[in-house]
Parts: structure tokens; sequence; C-alpha cells
DNA sequence: GTCTATATATTGATAGAC
DNA sequence: GTCTATCAATATATAGAC
């Protein structure tokens, strides 16, 4: 937020500030390491600054830690508030979701696998902001569209809990994959092709 | 192996060996908080034992977890072997595939949870064995399942590769949230509801 | 805002007594 | 097999010059 001002419209590609580079370094690499995995001094490195510069613009590793995940959790917030608010069929909302998942995928590879390995790995960092609550919140609101659907007939009876854990596990995983280079890319219908599998199933229809 | 030899049927419940605990408390810590964010300290003060003894046991960090890691994908392959070399239809192999995930899980949740997020992590640790290929092979293994249902027409042709995903993030994401206490346990019917789900289709049949 | 130099705690690992 | 004491390297973080 605060950082997309002050990299506004008068930067070109190429020229971020410090701060810019620093941020981005640190979500590729905490997605890739982890937490624990990444220390002050890659961030440093891979961002091409000394270390001291990294504490003070974040003052602490949690703080640098915390303001980007608080950031990704803000931006897929935004991006899904829509197609969870807007009273349409489930398949439609699924499918929404779905897009919104891919897209933000695409468009930050590493915050989005970083997000998603902090939120639905079991360890709790010591982080300033109660950011298990935030998983939560999401997880339990894509359980609330299954249900919905189910409420209205147009779901099977399936575990909501199962239904949420399969949709954001298998983007989740795709970009890990992908972040690792065991996969070559997201797949353009990666969205259309899941929602596919999981609203008319995999078997095909007989006879 | 090696390890149940030692432990073997003279020893009741409860007086596990030093080696034993040991490799307890770093599967559950590793499963929790990763390789990097596990210290050799908390091992040693989770098996109640002293850090240089864990050292006597096995020689460095690096191969505790790589014992650890060899032998969960050996009981890994050992379990799934036969599901995936039986010529049976796929939904057969599927259902065998999803059962020994799930019972291998409820067998041993940490060391489960510590394969799976150290095999789909990002991150390449600096192991002494190629436990990534040993990931991939994991992997390709059940993308041949989907390939061969679908040669004989028993599948419809959604990307293999996802639906190995959909199989194994499902299972892996529900095992992590169990480790963390956010989901209460493995449902009893997980791994036929996840069958039923991927085979059969989320959307209610109309008409 | 950015640097060099440094303080302090924690890490993985070893020596050597028992 | 198990311990106490300790080492060298690395971690996060700070002081202070520019």
């Amino acid at each position: 937020m605060e950082r997309r001002l002050e990299t506004a419209p008068h930067e070109a590609a190429g020229t971020e500030s410090a701060r810019e580079r620093i941020l981005n370094a640190a979500a590729r690499l905490y997605a890739i390491h982890g937490y624990e995995g990444t220390s002050m001094r890659q961030i440093a490195l891979e961002a091409g600054v000394t270390k001291p510069l990294i504490f003070y613009h974040f003052e602490s590793k949690e703080r640098l830690f915390s303001s980007l995940l608080r950031e990704a959790i803000d931006a897929y917030r935004n991006a899904t508030q829509e197609v969870l608010a807007h009273d349409t069929p489930s398949a439609e909302r699924i499918r929404g979701l779905l897009r919104s998942h891919v897209t933000l995928a695409r468009r930050g590879l590493a915050v989005y696998a970083f997000a998603y390995e902090t939120l639905t790995m079991p360890g709790l960092l010591p982080l300033e902001f109660d950011y298990k609550a935030e998983g939560r919140g999401i997880f339990n609101d894509i359980v609330e569209v299954i249900e919905d659907g189910q409420a209205r007939g147009e779901l099977r009876g399936l575990n909501p809990g199962m239904v949420a854990v399969v949709i954001l596990s298998s983007v989740g995983m795709w970009v890990s994959a992908v972040l690792s280079g065991e996969a070559e890319d997201i797949p353009d219908d990666l969205d259309d092709s899941l929602c596919d599998l999981i609203m008319r199933g995999l078997e095909e229809v007989r006879g």
C-alpha cells in the first residue's frame, strides 16, 4: 500500500528503490527457504544492499516478514471479497475463487507461495499479528461457500472442509512446484481445469 | 530398519531407547518447524537427552534428518508398491493410493507431515541423497496411474499432473492441519470421501 | 539513506571425563 | 552411552561515520 505510493508511476521498470528490492528479495527467499531458513545476510546479498540498510527500513527480521505477509493477506482479501460476497451459483463462486488464486499467483509467484506456506505450515512463527487467525478466516470463507451450495442443493454433501482443502492445497502445491523449478509454469487453464475436476468429477460418464 | 532391530520385542512400550526418543522428537519438531527451524538443542530438550548424545548417535544434524527422511520414503514405497503394480481398474488404484496415504499418516502423523513438507517445499536442503528425485518418482508414479486410466478410457482427459497434485496435496495439507491443531483429526472417511470427490465429482447430478 | 565495524546470542559440532 | 565444558561460525541487531 504505502509501498505502492512510494514506487508509483514516475519510476520506470528496473529502477526499484532499495526498499522495493529488499521486499522482492525477501519474498523470493522466504518462499523458497522459509522464515527460519532465510538470513538477513542472504536477503541483503540478493537485494544488492547491506544488512544494516534492511534494519533501517524494517527494524527487524520479524517486521520485514510481517509486513510482507500482511500485504499478501490484504491483497488476497481484496481480490476475493467480490466473488465471496456475490450471491451467484456455487459453481460460479468456486470458479471465481480459483481464478483469483491463479491470478494472484501469476502476478506474484513468490509472494503467493510464501503466504501459502506460512499460512498452511504447522509451525507458529512469533509474529506481531495473529496470522493464523487470518488463515483460518480465509479457509472458513471457502467452507461457507461450499456449505451454502449444499444448503441450496447445488452441491453434494461432501465434507465442506475437505473441499476447501482440495481447492487451497492444489493451487498452493502447484505454485510451490513452479517456484522450485519442478513444474514448468502455471498452465493457462489450471483454474478451469481444476474447477472442471472439482465440479464435474474425474470419472468418465459411462454409456 | 536397523532401528527396529535395536528396539525389538524385548522392550515394552514407554521404554524407548534414547536413540528412539531422539528420532521421535526430531520427526515431531522437523514436521512442525522445518529443518532450519529446528535446532539440535530443541531436539535434545524434547527427547530428554543432551546434545552431544544426538551427535554420538547420528553424527550430524543433516544425517539425523536424512535417515528419518530415508526411512519415511522407504516406508511409503513399501506401502504403495502393491497398489501401483496391480493391474486393477483406475478407480481401485486411486482408492488404494489414498488409503495408503491416510494409513501412513495415521500410523505416524509427524513422519508423514515431515516427509510431505520436505518433498514438496521449494527449497533444496543440502542432504547426502537426492531426495528431490525420490519425490519426483513418487509423483510420477501417480501420474502414470492417471495416464493409464485415461489410455484405457476409464478416466477423462484432465491434466494427469494436476490430478496427482490434487491427491497428494489434499492429504498432505490435512495432515499438516492436524499436526498444528487446526483440524481435530483425520476423519475416518477422508480417503473414501476424497476418492468420492475426485472420482465422481462434486456437482450434484441434476434431474 | 547507506555504509563499516562491532556487540551479543545461538548455532552445529568436538574434547574428554565417566 | 552419556555427560560437562567448550569451540568456531553464524545469526540478529546496533553504533556511529558519511
